[in-house]
DNA sequence: ATCTGCAGTTGATATGCATCAAGGCCGGAA
DNA sequence: TTCCGGCCTTGATGCATATCAACTGCAGAT
């Protein structure tokens, strides 16, 4: 715990709202933890909303046979399930800080209380949870008709937009986690890397180069 | 489209608000349609936010080779997809309506503007989106964690639950849907059914009988 | 330098699920 | 009634992916 914050949320109001915005940033603390540290728990009450200022937090989800998978990631900037804090429900997975990582712990109380009362908020709040609700949507839709060789084509994808280089992309964490957040195995991960070199990529560790763009 | 709708959204307000929601409203129609209308196509972006007044509406994501699998259904009362109408991006996913079903459609930007402007209705939309993306949670989650006989006895449970009968459940539609939905195939549904007749249920058509419900 | 442990790769094998194909069971049309 | 066309089931087979096992390479500890 660092002590009190006076980062701007963004909503970008200042008249009357002000005094609100002042209130529920009364409690809310500046922290900071190491890579690896566990945030909360698979069924774990939220206390705060927890807001990503840098660095990214996985989320995992256990089946009562032990085995635990990776269902995503977020990344700062970025509020961590506001979808459990806003219902006052219990997280549906664990979270856990992959490098170091800075939050904005806001009081649940005092985040709901704001967002019923500030509707610039609220917006900001409802903007965000749609975005990660369609991203939901998108995994989803992954699952269920692509091959696995397919979501690893369309992951580095991705990866090489969000990373800015069209013809490359690092993988940013170890492979066997982006092969549970793909919903596979690590060996099958392996396999379809290999399957993928021979139309149109190159690996080189945690480096993957692309050659044909179009055929994936 | 029928005429103008007067129904109140549950928002609770009736003070200075008042004037807004019934701005909101002046452009608002109340609609039916028969069973196996489509409401809207992947790709196209949200004009109207949909309410799900009576019935339901089933969601569809197509992949390029022509595949399509359920991926959620929207049952009343609910909004239908407020994700991609506060982001004003294109549907992931077709929406079709397997039974008659009743809605409000509220010009797009109208309700942005609502939501902007009136916190309650603002948290009760938050609150929707947020259940919403729970359950795309939940569904990923079985998707990764459990084989095809898992997820199909715990939607029976599901399906038992949610119509309060806690010795059996009615299958709302065709198993070609419901094995689609909890992704696998009309075949591999009909197999899990018949393998979990051995361990605790009875099947009859479209009903379902739970004989041994702690196994499931 | 050596040991140790973990991440990754590779190969062999197993299995879950899809696919293909045939037949049964309705319900609606003629 | 008969015929027909969905929907569903069942069986045979194949494939994709998981599982098991061995090995490599690297990094940190000793």
């Amino acid at each position: 715990m660092r002590g009190e914050a006076n980062t701007d949320p963004g909503t970008g109001d200042s008249s009357k709202e002000a005094p609100r915005i002042r209130t529920m940033f009364q409690h809310t603390l500046e922290h900071e933890v190491p890579a690896g540290t566990i945030l909360f728990a698979q069924g774990e009450v939220p206390t705060f909303q927890i807001v990503v200022l840098s660095g990214s937090v996985q989320l995992f989800g256990r089946s009562r046979d032990g085995r635990e998978v990776l269902i995503e990631v977020v990344r700062a900037p970025d509020l961590l399930i506001p979808a459990a804090v806003v219902t006052a429900s219990p997280y549906l997975m664990q979270g856990r800080a992959p490098e170091p990582t800075r939050f904005l712990l806001i009081p649940a109380d005092a985040f709901r209380d704001a967002v019923e009362r500030n509707p610039h908020l609220a917006k900001a709040v409802l903007e965000t949870l749609a975005e990660q609700f369609r991203r939901m949507v998108r995994q989803t839709k992954n699952l269920k008709l692509r091959s696995a060789a397919e979501r690893v084509g369309c992951h580095i994808l991705v990866l090489s937009e969000r990373q800015g280089t069209p013809d490359r992309a690092i993988l940013p964490y170890e492979k066997h986690m982006i092969a549970s957040e793909l919903g596979m195995t690590r060996e099958s991960f392996s396999r379809a890397l290999k399957a993928l070199t021979k139309i149109g990529i190159g690996v080189a560790g945690q480096e993957i180069v692309i050659r044909d763009r179009a055929r994936l």
